[in-house]
DNA sequence: TTGAAAGCGCTAACAG
DNA sequence: CTGTTAGCGCTTTCAA
């Protein structure tokens, strides 16, 4: 009888018996190459391409202490448009450090009881939150313990210093409610508010209102409905909006998702953009620019964002010295749908 | 000198220790709780608590030989627009069965010279298989282990039996191109075909030229051109084709993102849609009722071929029965950027 | 119902 | 330059 089912993958054992070496030096000829003389080292380096073996991680991360894997906490993965960017860059930061991704959305699983997720110190390097999946008190609990954390599109809990990177947007906000303002002359201008408890909705929203405030123009609640950062329920909104005789200039939706809902609502209504109600929106998603007439936007760097987050949490893992928080600059986009002509 | 620093989380022996019994026990606890009496039960669960323990994932894994983990190989993440969809539903799969998503997306990093990445049988459980990120003599040696495997939007090398989920991507591009022959009675259609070696490319490219043979139109070569599955490309090779006096009565895009590239440069050149040119897709992204006018296209239910990939393979790891090929039905979805009246 | 002991596959001193 | 040895943290017989 064979010590080994056939079908188990080899291990280093049985690299090492098949080079007659110690599984000592395989090891060594995996990790430290040039503490193997030349030739023994070409005959394991035969013998692994022969057997096809590749060392099991499970064993590696037990011996090492780390799993070389960056995990990614997020909210429920929707069709929202700003996250197939970030994801683009939070995968780039990884590959560039040489981590491993592990994802894992809340949705639908239930978290143990302590607020904890199926990701966590106990398979992961370091973790990267975005928005709020997780309670206060087990951020809490793992920053005390120094596991290294970066949150993504939030700051950390009250007393915490955990590295983060947001956007911009109280200034982004704040920027585009000038424009509608000053360069087309509008005094009412309705606002489609991100979800109560986001930040992002929560600073964009100050940066309309500061704005307003800036040219004392006072500010009417009834121009201040829930967009939820979702198209649906901004087309819901608008179109209640619109069926109670919405009495505004111009629509600015705090991000480019909801602004395509209140489009598909103007359309549904028979008004047309921006003749009839200009649109502006939040985000520059990569489809904005493809509508007629194309979007007005804030342009909020996601890939960047998600680029920057990884590259802050490999740093952190590594010992290296972070910088505790990014702010990453949100710029004026200039289209048709607020009635510009460029 | 303590045994531990401080800082190092609780192991099972820990625990053990601190609750009275061995670590076989809170292993059991952990495990098979029912095979402790419950006055222990209960000692090891204050335990584990007040330790704030989790089970090193490495340790298990190594132990059991399994790792919950189903690897996600897949070309670039990119903005493509069928992408959430997709991710969502494996996402939810995957969570049903009660599986971690490990995602690794090839660019940037090299493969190892045997067309091998970074996930495999040495820290997965089994793989989904996105497109064509490996090598086929790759996936040829993980099946003959019988590693589990699932493909999507691909078919198995030759000789394998590889389960695999694929969209009906022929009928859906003939039943668009039949209706626009026989709705709207265009004869010259232009179409935007996907990238070299895609199979949904190839089969949509067939489905197309099925249509205009049913239908005795010669089919013109000149109609053909590259819109690579990309807007950017889409967007290039029309410009060039208004540029050469494009002599077609409507634009068949063998994808959605192409299409938003040909309504691009459709839009700069002043063309009005579909008045001036009708233009149709293929996958039904979520964006694409947004357009004005509405994009006409064939919609691919990505969500459910990610879900159903997740499951397939979730059920092959288990040992499970598996169907061998999953067929997605697709479907005319008729809006007004064809020209008709919705 | 519980504990002792061996083993999962790999790495890292420490000798030689 | 290479082998021996002792873990890494957990699970699982086998006995008691």
């Amino acid at each position: 009888m064979m010590k080994r089912s056939a079908n188990h993958p080899a291990t280093i054992h049985d690299v090492a018996r098949r080079s007659g070496v110690s599984a000592a030096t395989v090891s060594r000829v995996l990790n430290n190459p040039d503490l193997v003389a030349p030739q023994t080292r070409a005959l394991v380096q035969a013998a692994i391409a022969e057997l096809n073996f590749v060392p099991r991680a499970a064993a590696q991360n037990l011996s090492n202490r780390r799993t070389n894997v960056i995990g990614l906490l997020m909210v429920e993965i929707g069709w929202d448009n700003f996250f197939p960017p970030m994801l683009h860059g939070i995968e780039k930061g990884c590959v560039e450090y040489g981590y491993d991704l592990f994802i894992h959305s809340t949705h639908l699983r239930s978290l143990v009881p302590g607020g904890r997720s199926s990701l966590g110190e106990h398979n992961t390097d370091g973790l990267l939150v975005f928005l709020n999946p997780i309670s206060d008190a087990e951020l809490e609990r793992l920053d005390h313990k120094s596991f290294p954390l970066v949150l993504l599109h939030r700051s950390p809990p009250a007393g915490l210093e955990i590295p983060h990177v947001v956007f911009e947007n109280k200034a982004g906000a704040r920027k585009m409610t000038d424009h509608l303002i000053e360069v087309h002359g509008f005094q009412r201008i309705a606002f489609l508010a991100g979800p109560a408890g986001n930040e992002d909705a929560y600073w964009r929203e100050l940066g309309y209102r500061e704005s307003l405030a800036a040219h004392d123009i006072p500010l009417d609640p009834a121009l201040i409905r829930l967009g939820g950062f979702a198209e649906e329920i901004a087309e819901a909104t608008t179109a209640e909006w619109l069926n109670a005789g919405l009495d505004a200039q111009a629509i600015f939706a705090a991000d480019d998702d909801s602004a395509y809902g209140a489009i598909h609502a103007l359309n549904k209504a028979g008004k047309r953009i921006p003749e009839d109600m200009p649109i502006v929106g939040f985000d520059d998603s990569p489809v904005s620019r493809l509508l007629s007439p194309p979007l007005t936007t804030v342009r909020a760097p996601s890939e960047q964002a998600g680029y920057k987050a990884a590259r802050m949490l490999a740093q952190r893992i590594r010992g290296g010295p972070v910088e505790t928080k990014a702010l990453l600059p949100t710029e004026l986009v200039i289209r048709r749908s607020c009635g510009c002509v460029v």
